[in-house]
DNA sequence: CATGAATGAGAGTTCATTCAT
DNA sequence: GATGAATGAACTCTCATTCAT
């Protein structure tokens, strides 16, 4: 059974591997203009070795997502289960959304932009109940600190999800426009983390009582 | 002269009809599936024509988003030269953003995918900058109006330009998410605007004084 | 009009011309073999310009069949619509199989295997209902034929549907086989026709009274 | 020198177990959608397996041939020894035919395809001079029942091999098309063995003095 | 100006075959 | 002998772009 677990674990590995390349590869080129044999080369493996750990390439686009969410999931469970204050559990929510940033800017992105993409037509139904599954689980947890927060009368009368869904959208909408700011005009400098963490205290600033 | 001006406006006008075709290409089946040869079906014209008046299909793609940063900057300029209070200002240039939305919702989504893409490297130098100088225009309206509401005394004291970012990260974060949420649970049922609406008055209890 | 015409048969020609460069790369190679990038080559023209002509590979090689089954019908109805003593149309129709094997025996042989084949699975509606018509109406022929002779006494009392079947079954047989023979063993001489002849004669005495 | 056997033995039926593998695959999907990987999974064995026993995919592929045309061979010697009156052998062999079909109808088509195929081509002389031999053999035996029956009087003179030919491809012919109508008109009703009768019927009738 | 047939590079993907274990 | 992960050549097919008419 030793034999079993190793070859799982390097199967896992390889996934890595592949996974790797790709994220590499896809952050250079964009998704369009990486091909698999570009992702081949860099995970240095032949093209007919992916196809063994991913369905096609949309799947390899999405699984690199998945990894984030998992993250992203994680990480608020871990804010909601500590038993904070409700203006506690807001800072921990802020602070979980930079780590999830930390975790992998590039993928982050990435995934903002999956989500309207016609991209999630030509995958396989499960990574894309995965994929649903960890979002919705995650913005429930969101929902629930908003709701708590609402509860106690700390925020505004408001409908939890409501709020969860602006506050989502504040996050992605900073992390895509500073982002794009930074591209479009060879920037090096990186307003980034500042205006989220003021837009942050804005928001904060709007919903408290 | 007046045959050169007859000239001028028929040309603008096919690349009007192309650039109308290339839209409902587009938002039927995403850049990628879209061909050239689809869209030339749809201005009922030949794949070449298209050629003549746009250098290639990343060029076409961008062009779309130009009437829009047109639009959006006219609806900008008409706020600021009406002389309204400040926080009447506030109103108009929410206003303004929902026009824009209306104006056509596909293609500022478009946009905003753009701004992060790697497209803008295949488009010609002054396609580019003429996005960037209507970018910055409109811009420096909204930082304006922020910078205005901050000098009277009713905004709290942030840099203006900073504030003016989340503003329009808000909106941009907003509509991605809203559609994206649509999309993902194939849902008709629309709260974008509603959700626009309360993520603006958020955001205006957060920055007043 | 003119122009219309002209570019009409310009089209059809192209088509003629793909079809002939398939024809030879198809009976040299193979239907496996044969590369859609040999038969461009063949005939001269790119790749992709044979997917401007027909749908994908199976199609070109099922249009092959066409062109020889459109024959068989026209040699037929030729055959039927001379009014013909019974015996008489026998021999006419012997004729008949003999000029379309004339006409390209590698492309009747591949009509033979074709029948049983899968390929039939990934053309068109429009080209599998074609090859069914084309086939139904020719059987008929035969049919009617043979039905003339069993109804003026000539022929043994049978189902003129079957001893349609047979004769072609004969016909079919004996022209695979021969071939085989040839090809196995490096054969050069031919005794196909003469085989042919022979297995009708044998036929005809069978089936007569 | 026991051990050797046993090895012997194993080893052979290792190979029909693949044989028996593939038949069910190659029937099912045809020589080409056919994947080794297919083949190894319905034999509960590796694909690297398959390669211990069998050169490549064509070579499996004909080796299925190969255990008909020895059944054939056996079956026409077994009516050959048997001392039967010209007429009677001729009974014997249209029996022998039938039961040549029984055996493995599906195989025995593919058998009557593969003659004129290029597939021949990329196996091993070995191989291909077993089916030289079996074929001559089996086909030579034909020829002595007919020779034996044209000697005595009984069938009209003809050089028996050409009779033989005839007779071979008329079997064939049915066969073949009889299949392939089937699954042009997705026919489930199976005239086969009936129509294969009446042509044998018609064959004696025609070839008896 | 407009056409649209032709191009041909290049993509994703498959799968017979190999070989280290 | 058996495995099965890895290979990589080769395939079909697409489509942005060109250019003779």
């Amino acid at each position: 059974m030793g034999i079993q677990e190793r070859k799982e674990r390097e199967k896992e590995r390889r996934r890595q591997q592949i996974m790797v390349a790709a994220r590499r590869v896809f952050s250079k080129n964009g998704f369009n203009r990486a091909t698999m044999e570009d992702i081949a080369k860099e995970a240095e493996l032949s093209p007919g070795t992916l196809y063994l750990y991913f369905k096609n390439k949309d799947e390899l686009y999405v699984s690199l997502s998945l990894r984030i969410l998992q993250y992203l999931l994680i990480r608020l469970e871990h804010v909601k289960n500590k038993s904070l204050k409700p203006e506690e559990s807001l800072v921990a929510l802020q602070e979980a959304m930079f780590d999830v940033y930390d975790f992998d800017p590039m993928i982050l992105i990435n995934l903002f932009h999956l989500q309207s993409s016609v991209t999630l037509k030509s995958i396989s139904p499960e990574l894309l109940s995965q994929i649903k599954s960890l979002s919705q689980r995650s913005f429930s947890i969101i929902a629930y600190i908003m709701a708590k927060n609402i509860k106690y009368g700390s925020f505004i009368d408001q409908h939890p999800m409501a709020v969860a869904n602006i506050y989502w959208s504040l996050f992605s909408g900073v992390i895509l426009w500073e982002t794009s700011k930074k591209i479009i005009n060879n920037n090096d400098k990186d307003y980034l983390k500042k205006t989220l963490k003021k837009a942050f205290e804005i928001f904060n600033r709007g919903i408290l009582k």
